[in-house]
DNA sequence: CATAACATGTAAATCGTTTTCATCACGTTT
DNA sequence: AAACGTGATGAAAACGATTTACATGTTATG
């Protein structure tokens, strides 16, 4: 690896450093003679400006850290794929930070906002990567921040969502127009906001319809395969049996379907399984998954966006931000067996 | 956000700035008493290092980028999880570039060593991200790298993948002592050398068991579920039609599957279907692919490890490394009916 | 022709660290 | 008492870019 500098191109080119940095950053500002003289000789060294002179000077790094609980998920396929392009057309980089779910990481890749090798952050979490004095305006206590999917509880931030509580009714509504009476709910872990958001919509979708609510019916899980499949088979000891499950995310309903159909059931006819998410996935799991869509590019984009502005001194209004949802009815659910 | 300097540090503790650097770096150059006062007053100011200022100085960012063609993929999940444990043990932070699969964006990313955001770069890719000079030695010419899971043309840097020829080879006996001996293949595009590899093995297995190539059963394909579903639409309309398909990954065979039980098929009973990579979607879906597995996070331990070993000026051995699959014999494969 | 206006280029300061080297205080050895 | 280590600290020079203020050269204007 070569490693000249920007002194070097100059004394090649035969113009002052500050010629050199113009070609890159102020174009305009250069006569055209020059302008390519100096390009051709950085064309010829393979010249690329070190970030790291300029971010010092400058004070900005050109780079966005999206910190995400598990980049891996399916779900946030969408979400990434939005940011990585919004990012790319406005000149930024994403530095892509998987947290495993972990505060403690979570706050090291904000740090990195803190040690200038960042600008902004986007976040997917449900809790501030910052010591907060509650006493002092928010804003003045964090960098430029969106948040997307999750909720975390103050309005003085920006955040991205689909509003769980309606979608989550909206499920629950298709259930119960295929008749269904007995609808559990696999919930995720009770301390994740959107879990406790669309058991909202669960429980006032079903008081609506004078349905008792049974918390039998009623069962935690995490939000991934496994632990479905685990929920599942809680349910079947039940002696009065749901003849729908409504999961808040696909992964535990993929998991719900699986050890449904180990046990012998079908799926939907002895019972309904739903999801929420629209993962990729579900649309090629047997029975293709019925579940909640989620606009995930879009949140992606409605988030960078917001960010970039942000970054470039516009102001942008604080708070949530809700972006449609829509119901897939697929092939997991059906008419309540009598 | 504050924006104190090392010089306010070391103003307000009435120390030089050096000796500020120095209990981050070096505490044990530092007496105890001067270690105790400044830390106070870091802990009190929440002072961070600017990285960019030391990283100037440095020449070294602390970071590495791992370039990935989708991060999304299931079948990353493993390796990244092990990359980012790997490099954060090691102090290391990861950079994590989705690339679409464009060169353009591989390029981007692999950049970002030369402009000093990164040190290293851990690549999943089948092309070596920067213009090579074939007449001079390739290490000369790039940074630290290593590469994983797919295959690039050279013996000068060091790669870690599993033995795509034998791996497919087993796959393709396993077909066999079942029965099967109208085998097909859905293979990955035709530019993609670890679909080349798996390719070969699927001949040799069936040369040595001396079964006629028929090229009908061969079916390009993209790698994902939807073009899977349109390769299998293909087998179906051949006259003679195959008692078994092996598919090159697991998406597709997700969409082979698909397809086939969309059309009245049953898997395995009519045809066994078997995958290659093991996501973990893979046990989940119905009935459960049988699969190649893949040590990824093996395999993502041992990148991070050879390239923190490389970064630290140790020499490590060039060429390709395999590491031991695995067959998981899971639902979707069966005796061949007669 | 003198002067203003503009286009172009330069020198030097600056960003926030790390690190070499020199200095200093102090206890030990001769 | 002189010489010598030793350990702790500070002063100052990098690192590689950007940018401000200024100097020059060129052209247009009165």
């Amino acid at each position: 690896m070569s490693k000249l500098g920007i002194k070097d191109i100059a004394a090649k080119a035969n113009v002052s450093p500050a010629t050199v940095s113009r070609v890159f950053s102020s174009p305009h500002l250069v006569s055209k003679k020059t302008l390519q003289k100096v390009q051709k000789v950085i064309d010829e060294a393979g010249y690329r400006p070190n970030r790291m002179g300029a971010s010092l000077r400058t004070r900005r790094s050109g780079n966005i850290v999206a910190i995400i609980p598990d980049i891996t998920k399916p779900v946030n396929a969408g979400i990434i794929r939005a940011i990585e392009q919004g990012a790319q057309s406005q000149g930024y980089s994403v530095l892509l930070g998987d947290t495993q779910g972990l505060e403690e990481r979570e706050r090291h890749y904000a740090d990195l906002v803190g040690q200038g090798q960042a600008d902004g952050i986007l976040l997917f979490g449900d809790r501030i990567p910052f010591d907060i004095d509650p006493s002092r305006p928010l804003k003045e206590q964090i960098p430029p921040l969106v948040n997307g999917n999750e909720r975390i509880d103050t309005d003085e931030i920006v955040q991205v969502a689909v509003d769980n509580v309606s979608a989550s009714q909206a499920a629950i509504e298709h259930l119960l127009s295929l008749g269904h009476r007995r609808i559990a709910a696999v919930t995720g872990p009770d301390n994740v906001p959107s879990s406790n958001e669309r058991l909202q919509g669960y429980t006032q979708a079903l008081a609506k319809a004078g349905i008792d609510f049974d918390d039998k019916l009623l069962v935690q899980a995490e939000y991934d395969v496994e632990t479905g499949m685990r929920a599942a088979n809680k349910l079947l000891l039940l002696k009065d049996r749901p003849t729908a499950v409504f999961c808040f995310n696909d992964d535990m309903a993929i998991g719900v379907m699986k050890l449904l159909q180990q046990q012998g059931f079908n799926v939907p006819a002895d019972v309904s399984v739903m999801g929420f998410d629209d993962i990729h996935y579900a649309e090629f799991v047997t029975p293709s998954l019925t579940t909640v869509h989620q606009p995930l590019e879009e949140i992606g984009k409605a988030c960078i966006n917001s960010l970039i502005k942000q970054l470039n001194g516009q102001e942008v209004e604080a708070g949530r931000r809700f972006l449609p949802f829509t119901l897939k009815i697929r092939d997991s659910t059906g008419p309540a067996p009598k």
